[in-house]
Order: structure tokens, then C-alpha cells, then sequence
DNA sequence: CAATTGGTTATCATTTATGATAGCGATGTT
DNA sequence: AACATCGCTATCATAAATGATAACCAATTG
């Protein structure tokens, strides 16, 4: 699976799990420390996230970074 | 666990896979399409790797990027 | 209607990951 | 002795991630 495919699913991955929790895009991002557009922007994969940005998010969303990122 | 904890795990994970497979440094850069000193670089933890970063090394060890982040 | 909330885009400045080069010490080989 | 290979460091330019702001639309609420 090539890169752009992957960062799809992963953000997919993260709305998800977002959702499953209630939180809105400004109630995830608050909580990351940053704003919502860039929340977005990663939702939507279109950036290549570094894995600083995946713990932050694994973080406040209780998840291990491995199940971020298993989207093969 | 904290950033550049995970930046080290990571690292000495693909190391160990890099050592498993009898490929030097140069052979696993090689192939992955970068020069030695970026590999040492990551396998020291001393760069907040991108997933893109991550993916090349995953297929080149024929790994899952879930594996490779696995360190938790 | 006005104000708020949720999701979205575009854009900008700053930081930093990436990609590359040169060089070093140690070990091994011819 | 000269040469190659391996692991490693420091450093540089460039591309790109990050962090932030302004603005938009739709739906809801006072």
C-alpha cells in the first residue's frame, strides 16, 4: 500500500475513534494542544504525520500508536 | 511513554530487524532509497520520523508499519 | 435575527524532517 | 602499506510538517 493511501486510513482511523468518544474536531484538537484545522488536515491525510503528532493523538484518544497506524 | 522514548524504541527496532536480515547500514539505505547517515540517524532516534519515512523502511524489511511502531 | 457550534478550506510563518556530502576511527583484506 | 567496508558524527540546503489565523457554510439555539 503506497504512503497517500496509508495517511487516508489513518486519518479515517482517527475520525473514527473521535467519534466513538464523542468529541468534536475543536474537542480532540484542544486537548492535543492544536488547533482544529490541523486536526483536520490530518484526518483528511493530508499530511505525513510524524510519529510526535500520532503519540499526542494516541495519547488523549487511549490508543497504542501500533493500532493507529495498522490500517494494512 | 514519552517521545523520544518511542523515537529510540522505534529505532532500535529496526535495527534489530536490519541485523536479523544480514544487511549493513548501506545495503538497508540502498535500498530504501537514502543515504547511510539519515539510517543511523533514525536507528538512533534522533529524528521525529514521518510515517512516509517509516513505510519505505517497513516494505524494504518487509514488516507491517504497525510492527515497526510496536514498542509500547 | 443574532449567536453558537461543528466541519471545512486556504494560507502563512516557523520549525524540523529529509536527503546529501565530507570526514573520522576501527577492522579486515590484498 | 594501501584499500575497502562498517558504523558513526557533524553539517548543510531544501522540502515539508507543524502551529496558527481568518473566513466560509450549515445547522442549531436563544
Amino acid at each position: 500500500m503506497e504512503k497517500n493511501e496509508v495517511l487516508v486510513k489513518i486519518g479515517i482511523k482517527i475520525r473514527d475513534l473521535r467519534e466513538a468518544k464523542n468529541l468534536s474536531l475543536q474537542d480532540l484538537s484542544d486537548k492535543c494542544d492544536f488547533e482544529k484545522p490541523n486536526l483536520i488536515r490530518i484526518e483528511k491525510g493530508r499530511t505525513n504525520l510524524t510519529i510526535g503528532t500520532l503519540l499526542k493523538i494516541a495519547h488523549v484518544l487511549n490508543v497504542r500508536l501500533a493500532e493507529l497506524v495498522d490500517v494494512e
